[in-house]
DNA sequence: TATGGGCTGGACAACGTTGTCAACAAAGGG
DNA sequence: CCCTTTGTTGACAACGTTGTCCAGCCCATA
């Protein structure tokens, strides 16, 4: 009966040889254009109906210039820290009718930069990238030539760009305070790789904090590197013996908390703990986890906020946004300080 | 010094006027295909650099047919459940290089059709689903035009389409058989919506296992809805109380699984629980929470490598895909009954 | 010198859509 | 009755790329 092609899609130039119209009415009728019949219409209609057209709208959109999409990468899509800002920024776009390509760098520069131009191949409207990569010079003839670029959790490398942080160094600040405040004089301190932004300003925050207070930092009690099981209970073992022996701990994300968790559950000795990130059930752990939270959705909410003004044209030098971090005392960081 | 126009982006026509060269000398230095000097190659490779060109793909796209890039709807970008899925689908289209629009149903119905049928209008080549809606009848159109569809976690309504299930049942059966085998009688469930499959399957398989061991199920000891935490808590109080109060719980899914570990952890009562999915820190919690696992990494590459084979032109009947569950026994499962 | 073949390069159409503009018919005013 | 106005419609070019095809050119061979 009905004739579809079953290998070739129906172009509107089929719909309107079928509807004995010319091409350019179906595309009036497609796109709700006024000025056509309604009899026209309901023809164009039903020959729409009877092929079982659908718009091309990559066609349609390089006709157009704006693509209507916009891109994300971000670390790692597997990692929950970054699921609901993935969320935040798919929200806003949806709000804008806009598509969103994703991709993981995996903390991998080159990764990083294959999949942001990749993004911009397709001609990708704008992008929200969480960086892994130190230099974004690779981005400029991009920025130069209308690709609105926001960048989230770490500001880029080697150019001036729209950046959405956490405050990394104050929120560790005050964690580590937190600590202090509860007697602690001996802290460690866990982090990850410092060539990562983010790592690099905790371990500030923490530096900061301890000489606001007037306290040394022995050199076992500094612990940088991968976020993997292993390191990290080396780390926490050798803060643990000694001469000086750490009463508290604070750990520089919620992996290598989750970790320090781990390994503390294992020994005798009770010891402090407040970590950055919140994470799921902290609350639910015997004594509950005491963290230094960011919000994430906020993160990529104020980041897409951010994206989308520029693309309706918002013009300016640019931003640098700071969002604050928060203490949520739960037990683990109220301990007192066992000798 | 060098012109790069502001505005509008380099094209191929560009490259060619400054390198003094055809539109398709171009087109060949910039897909490597042979037939041109070394010496013309280096000065269209300079003509690219000056200008900053970047070849526009949805145009090369467009005339190509294909799109090189596929479509992944799921219930919510920010369910750290499907945080594994997604990375594994992308790694698979990162091996196709292909790119990956993502996009979230949020369990509505008009919505996923609206993000699958706004894919299908960019022309991907092929969708993973985890479907919301219980007619995709409306897909079939685009299936016939070729674009190869896998549905993940819940089989399509109203059409006959790849899928990849984890065997809900089956898993189900298994937990509620390790609660029976520890001496539970009373044994309640509390699920997710009913007409969600993977909640209706759950819920059959909590029958099955209860009728297997000649065991009636009371009229409270069921109990399906939304997630919400006030809804699970009530029901958990319903089923504790009573003339028949029940000894064990079986949790539907991770957010009623967690949420009858924070209401339990209120109330005196000892009860055994065995949750379905397994999450993060089950392991830390006291008593650590027995779960059925699936493994949400696999069901992502299955769907998404059978996608590809699909794309690559494996023909053949829609296949239907079952990965067994995994009983991880942690100590809140194995929990005697106190009456 | 003519011929042929291999190599290089360019003109042109096509992908499916939209914007511009002009053609045409019907209706209204003088 | 003609001219203008209004409303509807279609022809055509353009978006940026790739595939097809043909025109030169250079060199070797007859």
């Amino acid at each position: 009966m009905t004739d579809i092609p079953r290998t070739a899609r129906p172009t509107m130039k089929d719909v309107a040889a079928r509807a004995g119209v010319g091409l350019k009415t179906v595309s009036r009728v497609v796109n709700e254009e006024p000025g056509v019949t309604e009899d026209t219409i309901s023809r164009v209609q039903a020959a729409i109906d009877a092929l079982g057209f659908r718009r091309n709208d990559s066609a349609r959109l390089l006709r157009k210039g704006r693509t209507a999409s916009i891109g994300l990468v971000l670390e790692d899509l597997a990692d929950p820290f970054y699921s609901p800002l993935s969320r935040a920024v798919e929200d806003l776009a949806r709000a804008h009718s806009t598509l969103l390509f994703t991709g993981s760098s995996a903390e991998d520069a080159d990764r990083e930069q294959e999949l942001v131009l990749a993004f911009c191949a397709r001609r990708v409207d704008g992008l929200v990238i969480v960086p892994a990569s130190e230099d974004h010079r690779y981005l400029e003839p991009e920025i130069a030539a209308g690709v609105a670029t926001v960048f989230v959790d770490r500001p880029a490398g080697g150019i001036d760009a729209d950046v959405v942080l956490s405050d990394n160094a104050g929120g560790t600040r005050e964690g580590v305070a937190h600590l202090i405040a509860h007697g602690h004089r001996r802290i460690g301190f866990i982090g990850d790789l410092p060539r990562i932004h983010t790592a690099a300003e905790r371990l500030r925050g923490y530096r900061e904090a301890m000489e606001d207070a007037g306290l040394p930092v022995h050199g076992n009690w500094v612990s940088c590197g991968p976020t993997a099981p292993g390191r990290v209970r080396a780390a926490v073992e050798s803060m643990l013996s000694g001469p000086e022996p750490v009463t508290a701990l604070f750990a520089g994300n919620n992996r290598i908390t989750v970790t320090a968790v781990r390994v503390l559950a294992d020994l005798p000795s009770v010891v402090a703990l407040v970590g950055f990130d919140d994470f799921e059930l902290a609350d639910l752990l015997r004594p509950a986890v005491t963290v230094v939270a960011q919000d994430p959705g906020q993160l990529g909410r104020t980041a897409a906020g951010l994206l989308f003004q520029r693309l309706d044209g918002v013009a300016g030098a640019p931003k640098r946004v700071e969002l604050a971090c928060r203490l949520i005392p739960r037990g683990s960081g109220e301990l007192p300080p066992v000798p």
